[in-house]
DNA sequence: CTAATACTTGACTATTTTACTTGGTTAGTT
DNA sequence: AACTAACCAAGTAAAATAGTCAAGTATTAG
């Protein structure tokens, strides 16, 4: 288990999927204005994402990335491993029995607060934030940043 | 709020402190050879860990570093915070209302999220470990790492 | 169909962090 | 005095992080 700033990019543009999730696929390039990320870095972290299953990508105009199953079955575990792969937690890589039981001992100690974690953040899921009260109310309004956007650029038919 | 094998590394390094608080002063040495970590980036590591009062230093011969206060008051979030000393978790550096609101939504819900984990780490401590019954009966037998090294080098007065 | 949109991929670069190295100094023991 | 082990201060190689650039492909509006 591991977390660092690349993990917190991930999660925090996984809420932010959640929360929109009824308005439609959010565009990678409205996360990046949104969340100070850039874009590239973002695609980089969905290419991952999509391969664990957590988010799908909608091609084509209107198109974007909507969670990948509901927000109640997405835990913040799956997002870091997905993004994190690195899980080997010192698991005496080869050699069993490292230095006649010594190591191995405070290895072992090490893999149980490590699987506490793991369990500890696989029990909190999505679906826990967008349902925060001051989440619903800037769900339902209107002016959510991806429609303030989507008005910057609206369809060229009517502007031209 | 960040977990990296730095992390790691000061955290099993503690718990061979907590395993060995006994048997006096641990030398860096013995830590460096018992789990694979250079000497000198454990000097580093607990620089740190000596600054935020977790262990203190014994010089001179026999000496070595043993636990700064009691194994029941040190928690694993006080190791990973004196080590990683980086826990700014976006706090909306500066601009408090980052994106018209929509941004500092996430920042909030990752900060919460931040804080939970926090205290998820700051509830299990070193005398959780030590008083596994596996634990027990290492450091109650003589053969410790410790012992074993340090019969490697006996006191040279009775040797030469 | 065509063209715009937006995802997808891959390779490449700069920065930062990690982990280690080297070479010392200082305090305490024998 | 000699030895030990903590303490200190650069400096460095390797890896991870974060970002850039450029060329694709699938989808849909018109």
């Amino acid at each position: 288990m591991k977390l660092s700033t690349k993990g917190r990019y991930a999660v925090t543009a996984m809420m932010d999927l959640a929360i929109h999730d009824r308005d439609g696929p959010v565009t990678l390039a409205d996360i990046s204005n949104c969340q100070g990320i850039s874009l590239s870095y973002l695609e980089q972290l969905f290419a991952r994402l999509r391969q664990s299953n957590l988010v799908e990508g909608v091609r084509g105009p209107g198109g974007g990335y909507r969670l990948g199953k509901p927000a109640s079955q997405i835990s913040v575990a799956d997002i870091v491993v997905a993004v994190d792969e690195s899980l080997d937690s010192t698991r005496c890589k080869g050699n069993k029995d490292c230095d006649n039981g010594e190591r191995c001992l405070t290895h072992k100690l090490w893999n149980d607060l490590s699987e506490r974690l793991y369990e500890f953040l696989d029990g909190i899921t999505l679906a826990e934030f967008i349902s925060q009260p001051e989440v619903r109310k800037i769900s339902q309004r209107q002016d959510t940043t991806a429609s303030r956007i989507a008005n910057m650029f609206p369809p060229r038919s009517k502007a031209s």
